[in-house]
DNA sequence: ATATGTGAATAGGTTCACAGCC
DNA sequence: GGCTGTGAACCTATTCACATAT
């Protein structure tokens, strides 16, 4: 498949696809395009999803408990192995299928298991004491709903998902 | 307050932060910094979320019924009106506290109350025929949770949130 | 003294143009 | 002939440095 057809499916151009994908090698061929398969097993092993990845989901709220239930991580290699909250609801341990565990199980639970990210779903005002937890037990990826900047050693990464930022942004490209 | 403190807040730099600001207009004082309630009012101008804004979820399946509970979007301005499903599942509509719709419903809905704005959470393969529909409804921005690339008119912005692809950019960075 | 606003310098990212290879 | 890979050109965004205002 062609750098052209590529670039249409993801909605870029054709050479900003080439470029990109230089940065970590070479995998066309010219005069035919790349081999989609090929390229496939290299962005899953450049992005580490080649295998089944652990992930933990902490604050099982509103929110929290809604991305419990969403089955859109499994598809592309995550799996949510275990979620926490400070005082488990039982109305909504039964609604999911996984059991929701208390925040004193965490530690134990992510270092036993090897677990690097967590998805971070609490409120504002707990999410930084509840990252330093994280961070003390290993996690080195966060996935952070909370609208607050984390405050993280260098060797941890965050990645913010602010959903009524994304409605504020809509907002001000759609005003006449 | 000085740029700096609210640099800091926001994870950015403070010659940053005074640019993106001037970019509107000038709004503090010099040896003094800006006045928070005015930079909010003007913010919340610029956004076009002085007003509370009226939404519509379209597609309420485990990712979309989820958004419906969470509450992190009405302190920011907006609210969901009105939701909408192909079949709408009377155990959904329970859990909800706004009714569930038919896509039927939608167009008439849209245009009564002049919505403008829609939250899309529909399976990918129905995603580009019922972002069509909403279009021709009149709906000017789309918040599109659907992992593809949505063909609009150029009147018509996009704005895609795919929390697999933030969970793989997470996996990418935490690799030893 | 202190902090903004902004031109100039720098860095970063995208697109062009085309050489190189199938 | 067709399509990749890539230096060069271009464009955009960030940071610096400092004049300007309180």
């Amino acid at each position: 498949m062609s750098s052209e057809a590529l670039a249409k499916a993801a909605g870029v151009k054709s050479t900003q696809l080439r470029k990109d994908l230089t940065y970590f090698g070479q995998f066309g061929t010219r005069g035919l395009g790349y081999d989609v398969e090929q390229l496939a097993r290299m962005i899953t092993d450049t992005l580490g999803t080649n295998s089944l990845q652990p992930v933990i989901l902490v604050g099982v709220g509103n929110l929290g408990s809604a991305l419990l239930r969403y089955r859109g991580f499994e598809k592309e290699g995550f799996e949510i192995v275990g979620a926490f909250d400070l005082a488990p609801d039982p109305r909504r341990a039964r609604q999911n299928a996984k059991a929701v565990l208390t925040m004193g199980d965490l530690p134990a639970f992510v270092r036993q298991r090897g677990v690097r990210m967590a998805i971070l779903t609490v409120p504002a005002t707990a999410a930084q004491e509840v990252t330093n937890t994280l961070v003390q037990c290993g996690i080195a990826g966060i996935l952070n709903f909370a609208p607050i900047v984390l405050q993280v050693p260098e060797e941890v990464t965050v990645n913010n998902v602010n959903l009524a930022i994304e409605l504020e942004n809509l907002s001000y490209f759609i005003q006449d």
